[in-house]
DNA sequence: TAAGTTCATCGCAAATGTACGATTAATAAT
DNA sequence: ATTATTAATCGTACATTTGCGATGAACTTA
């Protein structure tokens, strides 16, 4: 990113918003996170006999979610039990919720 | 992406929500949202005075909104003027809503 | 200790994203 | 016709993302 010198200073809401966005931006990520949703807890393998993509990659994903709040890993040895991160979970669908439960003036574009 | 030949199939609905919260994964693109929540419609040029990016990035961004189907531009010579695209904002709103709103189980983790 | 299991991380390649200035296109006003 | 205004698009540079195979780390079990 070339943002020159004016690092842009947005609402601390606007960015945290736009960085669940961002990593809800990947199918395989919500495909991932709809499993949570329904599993509670999985396993990466798990993931790895579902989705048709290298470990190394899903590892990735996996990593991206836990990197953005969404997920918690807990070490279950030998494996890695991965859930959903309660807490940011609720601030995420807050804060979608209110962005998306504006009321958005219709009228007087002209 | 080299996803070499196994195109991953996911459902459509898993597509279109990972296509929305791409869309809204960069915080210009919140603001710019936001905006047009608050103000009904506006031009571009509305939006490079709020926003210290120059035009063309701004242009840039207002075109990756008009491709996830979020806003919808109609000419207005020698301007342009944007506004959320009601339907597919709805089709957003319930696809995230749908998504954030499961039950998530959250026993039985072992 | 050696081998096996599970998963993260590294290194690489290719594709995408973000930003800029310069240019172009379309229309309005003179 | 010329000029001004508005905004899209082009070309470029650099950063980030996505994917893979290979390797490494941590822990179990034999």
């Amino acid at each position: 990113m070339k943002r020159s010198i004016k690092e842009i200073a947005y609402l601390e809401e606007t960015e945290e918003l736009a960085r669940f966005a961002k990593a809800l931006g990947h199918p395989t990520r919500i495909k991932i996170l709809n499993h949570l949703e329904n599993q509670s807890c999985c396993f990466t393998g798990d993931l790895v006999e579902i989705i048709p993509l290298a470990q190394s990659t899903i590892s990735q994903h996996l990593k991206e979610l836990k990197v953005a709040g969404l997920i918690q890993g807990e070490v279950n040895p030998p494996k890695i039990k991965y859930c959903i991160n309660q807490e940011n979970w609720e601030k995420a669908k807050n804060l979608f919720s209110s962005f998306f439960g504006k009321e958005i003036i219709k009228s007087s574009c002209k």
